[in-house]
DNA sequence: GCTCAACCATCACAATATCTGATATTTATT
DNA sequence: AATAAATATCAGATATTGTGATGGTTGAGC
């Protein structure tokens, strides 16, 4: 049976272009690569290699069985980073950062899931602002992360765009907002708006600021806080404000500036390389989060 | 360094419970599997098994190299099938069924990536009817196929909705209905309407019949030669649409039955399990086939 | 058409790695 | 306490893989 060394052979000698400068590339002699190659031909009853001419050039065959050994060894170059993470004392565990005003049902069914799953892996989720999300898994404190889709790309993580979460306007029954009907833009300027922001200080593009006055602040239950106390009115999200809005002291505004409802897009944002089977799972889970609300 | 053999150790031990157990499996005996998953921690520097309890159970590293050991076994064994497969004599290559209706530019596109990317391995491109195209990726005629989704759902394939095609109905320049503006649902009733059919006789659910009389094809090409020579009308997929009415002898018909183009789902079929890098490559171009169009 | 450098296959032998079977020890169960 | 089933360890057998030497082939440059 061929071993992983058999496949490095394949692959390196297809790199370099030949057996002898893939033995002096993995410290070898060059007899050894020749009869690897062999023997790895005799396991698979193939002919990887045609050496009728100078260099030797893959068969068909060999095409196809070296797009199978590059992903194996991709994935063992993958372990490899893990398991020295691991030894140099690096817990291994998954860290997801989300957007504090994700707090779906869904999520939670997600960390049931997950403790099915992975009982011994340890998750841990960070609940931060959306602008935070990019550093925080660019910089290995966190391996996946969930948030409002920022405008421009980011080319050193990976983003996955995955829906939509919509958000309406609400505001406290006795609110002067909640009696009026048809509300436009112009009625809304002049009433505090509620507006969630980061603990950096900086709010995402996707919120749109329409009063001229503003109170913020980082935590969604606060808002509601300050919702009730008649402080403002506020956009959030529509999953969110269902639960308020029963509790009997939120109303929904009839607003017309919007007619569909205010969805900004949401997105996984994951780091580029070398990403462990159970993050992997994770991400797998995330795209499907807003597959059936 | 540690082999697959190691990793198969480590996998069949937790799958049997024991050492000994994975040894009887395995067809080696208990020392050599003892051995084996201690070389294997030493090589990663980490302890994957708690010796202390009667079975030796896993470490949270251990599951986490778990799940490494499980993705690369599973690339193993697929790589395993397809050598085996390929040397009694079947042909590498890919084989994508679509349906008749396809022919996007995109597709082409696709061709030629395809090519670039792996010169030495066969396509093969099938153009069938939808409901044919599940039984050529069930039976392993067909590694991927691209159709209209099916309404009920098939447990022996793998399925992966990848948007919806814009149908559009169409006429000759000359037909009574192309002179109509504001086409209601009766007044099209009287004339024949000509359809797409598989070669195995049963149509879509989603391709409506509406008139009483009607004309079918499995050739979208001949359906053109019936729709100029003023057989009758048809929904034809909006692209190809535009190819037609371009040349002067089509005309789009003024339709008030359906206000947003009638637009059937598409899907990818692939099989359940064993698929190639290369399909798998195809498969990952066919998803984004519809994403900006 | 010749030279030369770089390449590949093959072989016998050396070096490693892995497997075996025996033995001692541990652990849960009766 | 006795038992059954597991694990660790060790020395020797076996199998796999690597080495270095040798000879043959290929293609570029002259």
């Amino acid at each position: 049976m061929y071993s992983l060394d058999h496949l490095r052979m394949l692959v390196e000698t297809v790199e370099t272009g030949s057996f002898s400068a893939c033995a002096r590339k993995i410290g070898k002699v060059q007899s050894a690569v020749s009869q690897g190659i062999a023997s790895l031909e005799i396991d698979m009853n193939l002919e990887l290699f045609d050496r009728t001419t100078r260099k030797p050039t893959l068969t068909p065959e060999g095409e196809y069985v070296l797009e199978f050994a590059r992903t194996i060894l991709r994935q063992v170059d993958d372990l490899q980073l893990a398991t020295a993470s691991m030894t140099i004392g690096e817990e291994m565990r998954v860290c997801l950062a989300v957007d504090r005003a994700f707090e779906l049902p869904r999520l939670q069914q997600l960390y049931r899931d997950f403790s099915n799953k992975y009982p011994n892996t340890e998750l841990e989720v960070l609940s931060v602002a959306s602008p935070d999300i990019y550093d925080l898994v660019k910089s290995g404190r966190a391996n996946v992360g969930l948030t409002f889709a920022k405008l421009d790309i980011d080319k050193d993580v990976e983003l996955c765009g995955i829906g939509n979460m919509p958000f309406i306007a609400v505001c406290a029954t006795d609110h002067p907002l909640a009696q009026k009907q048809k509300i436009f833009m112009h009625d809304v300027i002049p009433y505090r708006q509620l507006l969630l922001r980061g603990a950096s200080g900086f709010e995402l593009g996707h919120f749109p600021k329409m009063s001229t006055l503003a109170w913020y602040s980082n935590d969604i239950h606060r808002l509601y806080s300050m919702l009730i106390s008649g402080c403002g009115w506020a956009y959030i999200p529509a999953y969110v404000a269902e639960g308020w809005i029963s509790k009997g002291k939120i109303e929904r505004m009839d607003v017309l500036f919007d007619h569909k409802p205010w969805s900004p897009p949401v997105e996984i944002v994951s780091p580029k390389a070398s990403i462990g089977p159970v993050t992997a799972w994770v991400i797998e889970e995330l795209k499907s989060l807003f597959d059936n609300d």
